[in-house]
Parts: structure tokens; sequence; C-alpha cells
DNA sequence: TCCACGATCGGCT
DNA sequence: GCCGATCGTGGAG
């Protein structure tokens, strides 16, 4: 499937999150194949007070301030780490948080990740329903089922390790935009978009 | 230098 | 529903 080109992410911020919704993130692993179908996003703008770039560059924010389509990983809580898409073009310090996906390829690599064992059917990944749950439906959970840590941020999404390519179309109906999670300021801003339904959003 | 805190998760009650 | 873990980051001093 094609990989997004550069102007799909060299773009307004709160397009971009709406659009990523329903495209597959990618990552090549040796002989594995990671990949997901991104189910719910957070936007984070340039004059937006819960945003890393707000305060302006910083050796761990210089990543943000980079042309679109690159990946911004940092780490946080002493024990996660969080993945995003920067957007935009150079200079402006906007991205894109993943906060989930909806696992399709190399799951048991992702559970690998995620608790070191190696067992398909491992329940405590299943929802009551059988379908994957605690994979990668929460920002940290996803980075580290995919494997990202610091080392991945200011990775190129244009190259072939990590990339996106069009997945699933979301008609409009089935996105909903509310509230971002963890944070203390900004709390109005709707910038948080999440596919209706799927089994993968975060909680709250 | 120092220190308060965070775009969270998982386990326990 | 609540709370502890755990440390990089950056603003203050």
């Amino acid at each position: 499937m094609r990989t997004l080109p550069r102007s799909f992410y060299t773009r307004n911020t709160l397009i971009v999150a709406k659009e990523l919704l329903g495209k597959i993130l990618v990552r090549k692993i040796g002989k594995s194949q990671l990949a997901g179908i991104i189910v719910e996003t957070e936007a984070y703008l340039h004059n937006d007070p819960a945003s890393h770039s707000y305060r302006g560059i910083t050796e761990r924010t210089k990543v943000m301030f980079g042309n679109g389509g690159h990946l911004y990983v940092y780490f946080t809580y002493g024990m996660h780490h969080c993945a995003n898409i920067v957007t935009q073009k150079e200079g402006r310090g906007e991205a894109v948080l993943l906060r989930a996906v909806e696992p399709i390829d190399g799951i048991d690599v992702m559970m690998k990740n995620r608790s070191g064992r190696n067992e398909i059917n491992n329940d405590r990944h299943l929802s009551d329903t059988g379908h994957l749950k605690n994979l990668t439906n929460g920002p940290a959970k996803l980075a580290q089922s995919f494997g990202l840590s610091r080392n991945e941020s200011g990775t190129d999404l244009l190259e072939n390790k990590i990339y996106l390519t069009e997945g699933i179309a979301v008609p409009k109906s089935q996105i909903i935009s509310t509230t971002r999670i963890g944070i203390n300021v900004a709390t109005e801003k709707k910038w948080r978009f999440y596919i209706k339904g799927n089994v993968c959003v975060s909680k709250p």
C-alpha cells in the first residue's frame, strides 16, 4: 500500500489529526512487520500551553520543530514513552499524539514487547468479545508494543522503517471530537479524536 | 546545580 | 476508584 506523502503531514494539525484516523502505522523490524489501524489521536498546536513546544525549542522538543512527517517520541512518568507525528512545515512546532491503534499485523511481536510472553491467545489482551484490547489502547502501550523509544525520535516517516499508509475510510459521522487527556491546561480544547465504537480506543 | 512534575499504566481495594 | 512507580526534562536559583 502507498506510503503517505510529505504533503499529507505539512498541513493544518487539526485536519491531520482527524485524517490520521483509519490510516495504518507500519514498522519493520528485521523479518517482522508490525501494523495497526490508528483509531485515536490528539492534536498539540504551537500556541497551545499543553504542548511540549509551547516554551520554544529545547533539546528534547527540537524534533517537533522539524518538518512534518517525522516521528517525535518522548519519555514520561519515569517509565513510559509516547509517540507523536510531527505536522506542519519546519519551525512550527506542532504534532499529533498517537493514543491508540487496532493491531492488524505482528501481534505476536507486540505481545512479546508488552509482556515478554509470546502467546497469541493471551487472555490479558482480549476483551470479553474476543477482540485485542490491552495491547495498544493507550499512548504508552502502543509505543511499547511497537518498540518505540527515544532512539526512534526523529525518524523520517518517508523512509521505509516506520511509515504510514492509506488504510480504511472513516466517515465523518464516525469521528468523535472531545477533550484531551492527562493535561492541566487548555483543557477546553476538543482536540482528541477517535473512531466511534472501536474496541481499541482508550477508556476515558 | 537542584527539584517539582508529567500528553500514563497496572495493580490493588 | 485510587495510588504508587520512577526518572528525564526544563525552569528556577
